[in-house]
RNA sequence: GACUGCGUAGCUCAGUCGGUAGAGCAACUGACUUUUAAUCAGUGGGUCGAGGGUUCGAAUCCCUCCGCGGUCACCA
C-alpha cells in the first residue's frame, strides 16, 4: 500500500540532499557569522530615482529569506524584515565559485548577498551579486508563491508560515505592537506609572467571568488566573504608590472562543486619584485619537464598510436618551421594571420578565442603539443596576457614573468613577457571593482585605479599561480577533495514538489516586440511549457498577457511610461520593468515552451486548469473536476525579 | 452549547450520473538566459480526515466519530 517516496523528487528530501551537498562540498549549511549593511526597503527608497538600465558602484550587503527563483537562480527574490529587493547572479559579475552555489539554493533559504546596486532594463531595483552564502539552509517546503498559505487552521497554528508568507498578518501584528508602544508611552507621557499585580490571585475577584483554576503544590492551594487586575490596582492607589497607575496585561476568562473572543486576551486598565468619569473621557479619547493618527497618519479611517473618524471631542450621550433617540421610549419615565418591561415588550423585545429596570434598559440599548454607534460615541450614565461597581451619579441615585465607549458598534472602553465606600463595596460583595452560592460561577467572591483597604480610604477616583484586541482589531481593520493576536488559543493537536494498553493504566492510576483530594470524586455511569429496554439496562448498570467496584485495588479508593433511620436500622455503604447517571446517544459515543478513559487512566467498567445472552463462558466466547468496534456498549461505568469524568463525559445529557 | 458548511498531492484547488485519482505551484531531469506567479519539454509524488455500512464496484450514497470554519447564545 504504502510505497517508499522517490527520494529526490519528495521537496522535504531534495532539500535535505542539498543540505547534504553543501556538507560535503565544504560549506556550513548554518554558518555562524553573517553581515549585512542595508535593508531592502532602505534601498528601494534611496534610488527610487535611478532609472532603468542603470548600474551604480555602491555596494551594499543585504541578507533574508528567498521568496522566489527565476531563470534558474539568475534572478532572485529576497525578503528582509522591511520589504523585498531582487538579487541578480549573472557570470559577468560573480566567479564560478560563487556561481556554483545556486544549486545549493532553494526557495526558503536565508541568505546573504553583496553587491552592486542597479536597475534593471525592465525597472527592478536589484544588486548585481560578487557573492552570496545560504546563511539557512531551510529544509521543509513554503506554501504556492502565488496563493499563498491560506489554510484557516494552519496560519494560527504554524504563524511562522503565516507570517513568512503573508504581509497582512505581518503588518497586522507588527501594528499591534505599535499601539501598545504608543498607548504605554501615552499614559507614561501623562504621569502614570505601570505596574505589575498578580495573576495568580486567591480570589476572584474584579469581574463577573468564569474562571481558569490552577493549583500551587507546595502551597496546597487552588488560585485563579486573573479575570481583572482592578482590585489590586485600586489597592496601589490606595497606597499612594502613584496618583496615577496602569497595567498593560494579560486576562483569562474561561469561556467561549468566538470572532471576538479569545481564552487569554490583554486590556489596559489605569486607576487615577482625583479624577471622575469626565475627566476620563477625556483621557481616553485622545488616547485612541492620538493612537489613529500614529498608526494612520489622519483621523479618519476605514474600518469595515465604514469610514470612521477619531477626531475629538466624540459625542457624549447618556444611556437612557440613547435609548428614547432610537425608540422613543424614555425609561425615565417608568419608576417600575413592570412598566419598563410593558414598554419593552411593545417595542418588540422579548425579555426575561425577571429582569430589573436597569437590565431592561440595557436591553433595549443593545438592540436598538449599539449597533448603530459607528462613530466614536461615549455613552454614559448607565442604570445603577448594572453597575455595581461604580460610584452612584452625583445627581440620580438610579444612575452611576459610568460610560462605556463605542466604535463600529463595539465597545473599547469601560470606565468609572470608582465607587470606594467601604459598606456599599460590602454590601456588593455579599449580593455577589449570594449569587455564586445560588449557581453563578461566575459571581465574585468576596475579598474581605479589599474592603479593608478601602476603609482605609480610596481617594475619589476614576479608572479605565480598554480590551487592546478589539481596539487594534480596529485600528488595523481586522475581522478575527485571532488575525491580531500571535498565537490564538486552539485545541491542542490530538497526540498521536497508539493502540492503548490497560494494563499500563492501571499502574499508572495507583499513584494519581494517592494525591486526589476525596471531595473531588465521583462515579458516573452513562447509559445508551438506544437500548429500549429498560430491564437490559438497568441490568447493564448493576453490572458495570458492581465490576467496577470490584476492579479496584484499594478500597480506600471510594469512601462508604453507613446510614442510620429513625428505628436505629442501618443502611449500609452508601457511598460518599455522587452517583451521576448520564445517557449517550449511541454505543459508538460510549466507545469513544471508553477510550478517553483509557487515555486518561481513569477507573471503568464496561457493558456490552454480548455479555447478556447465556452463561459466562458463552459470553467470553461471544466478546472474543467481535471487534471493539462492533461490540454494542448498553453501559460504561466510571470512577474518578470529578473534572477528569467532566471532561470525559461533557457531551452526555443527564439521564431523566 | 445549538445550527450550518468544509476536509482530495508539501501548497492552492478541480473531480459530472457511483465505474482506473486530475491541474497549477513546489520538487526532480533537461532547455533557455534580463526575469517579475519567468517560459518550454519531460519525470516523480495520493491511507481522497478516520471507522463502519450499502454496492459487483465508493473521493462520490448512508451512519458514527475526529478536526476546522461560519452564524447564534454568554462574555471584552
Amino acid at each position: 500500500m504504502s510505497v517508499e517516496k522517490t527520494p529526490l523528487t519528495d521537496p522535504e528530501e531534495a532539500k535535505l540532499a542539498k543540505r547534504d551537498a553543501m556538507k560535503e562540498a565544504g560549506l556550513s549549511p548554518y554558518p555562524h557569522h553573517f553581515k549585512r549593511n542595508a535593508m531592502a526597503a532602505d534601498l528601494q527608497k534611496k534610488y527610487k530615482e535611478l532609472q532603468n538600465g542603470a548600474e551604480t558602484e555602491d555596494t551594499v550587503s543585504v541578507a533574508g529569506r528567498v521568496m522566489a527563483v527565476r531563470n534558474s537562480g539568475m534572478f532572485i527574490d529576497l525578503m528582509d524584515t522591511s520589504g523585498r529587493i531582487q538579487v541578480f547572479c549573472h557570470a559577468d559579475s560573480m566567479s564560478e565559485d560563487e556561481l556554483a552555489k545556486l544549486k545549493f539554493l532553494d526557495i526558503g533559504d536565508i541568505i546573504d548577498a553583496t553587491g552592486t546596486i542597479r536597475r534593471t532594463p525592465r525597472g527592478e531595483l536589484s544588486i548585481r551579486a560578487v557573492s552570496f552564502n545560504i546563511l539557512t539552509k531551510s529544509t521543509l517546503p513554503l506554501p504556492d508563491k502565488y496563493h499563498g498559505l491560506t489554510d484557516i487552521e494552519q496560519r494560527y497554528r504554524q504563524r511562522y508560515i503565516d507570517l513568512i508568507m503573508n504581509e497582512d498578518s505581518r503588518d497586522t501584528l507588527r501594528k499591534r505592537s505599535q499601539i501598545i508602544s504608543f498607548i504605554r508611552k501615552f499614559m507614561e507621557d501623562r504621569g502614570a506609572i505601570e505596574v505589575e499585580t498578580p495573576v495568580l490571585h486567591p480570589i476572584m475577584g474584579g469581574a463577573s467571568a468564569r474562571p481558569f483554576v490552577t493549583h500551587h503544590n507546595a502551597l496546597s492551594s487552588d488560585f485563579f488566573l486573573r479575570v481583572a487586575p482592578e482590585l489590586y490596582l485600586k489597592r496601589l492607589i490606595v497606597g499612594g504608590m502613584a496618583d496615577k497607575v496602569f497595567e498593560i496585561g494579560r486576562l483569562f476568562r474561561n469561556e467561549g472562543i468566538s470572532i471576538k473572543h479569545n481564552p487569554e486576551y490583554t486590556s489596559i486598565e489605569g486607576y487615577e486619584a482625583y479624577m471622575d468619569y469626565n475627566d476620563i473621557m477625556k483621557v481616553i479619547e485622545e488616547c485612541v485619537y492620538q493612537a489613529v493618527l500614529h498608526i494612520h497618519g489622519k483621523d479618519t479611517i476605514t474600518i469595515g464598510e465604514n469610514e470612521v473618524c477619531f477626531k475629538t471631542p466624540w459625542k457624549r450621550i447618556s444611556m437612557v436618551d440613547a435609548v428614547t433617540e432610537k425608540s422613543g421610549i424614555d425609561f425615565m419615565a417608568f419608576n417600575t421594571a413592570e412598566q419598563a418591561y410593558q414598554a419593552a415588550a411593545d417595542y418588540g423585545l422579548k425579555l426575561d420578565p425577571k429582569l430589573n429596570w436597569g437590565q431592561i434598559v440595557e436591553e433595549m440599548f443593545d438592540a436598538c442603539v449599539e449597533p448603530t454607534l459607528i462613530q466614536p460615541t461615549h455613552i454614559t450614565d448607565h442604570p445603577h443596576d448594572i453597575s455595581p461597581l461604580a460610584k452612584i451619579h452625583r445627581n440620580n441615585p438610579r444612575l452611576v457614573e459610568r460610560f462605556e465607549s463605542f466604535c463600529n458598534g463595539w465597545e473599547i472602553c469601560n470606565a468609572y468613577t470608582e465607587l470606594n465606600d467601604p459598606d456599599i463595596q460590602l454590601a456588593n460583595f455579599e449580593g455577589q457571593v449570594a449569587q455564586k452560592e445560588s449557581g453563578d460561577d461566575e459571581a465574585q467572591m468576596l475579598d474581605d482585605d479589599f474592603v479593608t483597604a478601602l476603609r482605609y480610604g480610596l481617594p475619589p477616583t476614576g479608572g479605565y479599561g480598554i480590551g487592546i484586541d478589539r481596539l487594534v482589531m480596529l485600528l488595523t481593520n481586522s475581522h478575527n480577533i485571532r488575525d491580531v493576536i500571535c498565537f490564538p488559543t486552539l485545541k491542542p493537536k490530538a497526540q498521536s495514538s497508539s493502540a492503548p494498553r490497560i494494563a499500563a493504566a492501571d499502574n499508572d492510576n495507583n499513584e494519581v489516586w494517592q494525591s486526589i483530594d476525596e471531595n473531588q470524586k465521583r462515579f458516573v455511569v452513562v447509559v445508551n440511549g438506544k437500548e429500549e429496554s429498560q430491564g437490559r439496562i438497568l441490568n447493564a448498570v448493576g453490572h458495570a457498577v458492581a465490576g467496577l467496584v470490584g476492579q479496584a485495588e484499594t478500597p480506600e479508593d471510594f469512601c462508604f457511610v453507613d446510614y442510620q433511620d429513625a428505628d436505629g436500622n442501618i443502611h449500609p455503604s452508601i457511598s460518599h461520593y455522587p452517583v451521576i447517571a448520564l445517557k449517550a446517544k449511541n454505543s459508538s459515543q460510549l466507545k469513544t468515552a471508553r477510550e478517553k478513559a483509557i487515555a486518561e487512566g481513569v477507573l471503568f467498567t464496561d457493558f456490552t451486548d454480548t455479555m447478556t445472552i447465556g452463561k459466562t463462558k458463552e459470553q467470553v466466547e461471544a466478546t472474543k469473536e467481535k471487534k471493539t468496534a462492533e461490540l454494542d456498549f448498553l453501559a460504561l461505568c466510571l470512577f474518578g476525579e470529578r473534572d477528569k469524568l467532566n471532561e470525559i463525559t461533557k457531551k452526555f445529557s443527564l439521564y431523566k
